[in-house]
DNA sequence: ACAATAATTCGATAATTGTCAAATTCTAAA
DNA sequence: TTTAGAATTTGACAATTATCGAATTATTGT
């Protein structure tokens, strides 16, 4: 409805975030992320173990971890230690602001 | 409403297309590229001559003439040569797809 | 304290990518 | 048909990246 409400956009941190996304096993990492995330509703859970997802993938632990440091770096989900284990969650306002990003009014 | 309501994702597409996105230059034709589609409404207008782009990006000819492929290849634009010129639009319907997959259902 | 498992760090290496200069093609206009 | 401007192709090179194996750190359970 209105012209030229898109607020600008801070081009290097879009990149990164894009680039987080440009490889392939850091992309299933990621989806496999977000579906944890939605399976779960109410309660907190949403929370998703690395080596879980690790066994999916046809990649070593040094580099998985590497590419989650890619995905927390960006800014696409956030990390904690459970213990011995690592867990991940989606940054649901990042998500959020691409999802505007890519919204194009039906004119 | 619906759990796991999502379409499965092609990975190998997908990353060729955040691919297209993460590089500083490239994210600036394809946001300049944007920036015109919306701006125009009625009429089929939406075209963008990416010589006028090109003046405000630091890379040469060559170098932009290869982002525009990665941008076509990735189906995030669609080119069309016009005379001389090369223009350009966004292709509405992938962008729709995107905006699709960073959706999330305020639960 | 020790063994076992998860994760990280640290090189190293192969593959990919961004960019350019030079040469070439395409198109419009003179 | 010659010229000029726009775009592309090609080949090269530097920079970045994905991945690994080995070594290290962290945590839990015995």
């Amino acid at each position: 409805m209105k012209k030229d409400s898109r607020k600008p956009v801070d081009i290097k941190r879009m990149t990164r975030i894009f680039k987080a996304l440009s490889n392939e096993n850091r992309l299933e990492l990621f989806l496999e992320i977000l579906k944890v995330n939605e399976t779960c509703f109410e309660t907190e859970c949403a929370e998703c173990f690395i080596t879980d997802i690790m066994e999916t993938l046809s990649i070593g632990a040094p580099t998985v971890s590497h590419h989650m440091k890619e995905l927390t770096g960006a800014g696409l989900v956030i990390t904690e230690r459970k213990g011995k284990f690592l867990t991940a969650r989606i940054n649901d306002e990042l998500i959020r602001e691409l999802s505007d990003i890519f919204y194009r009014d039906k004119s």
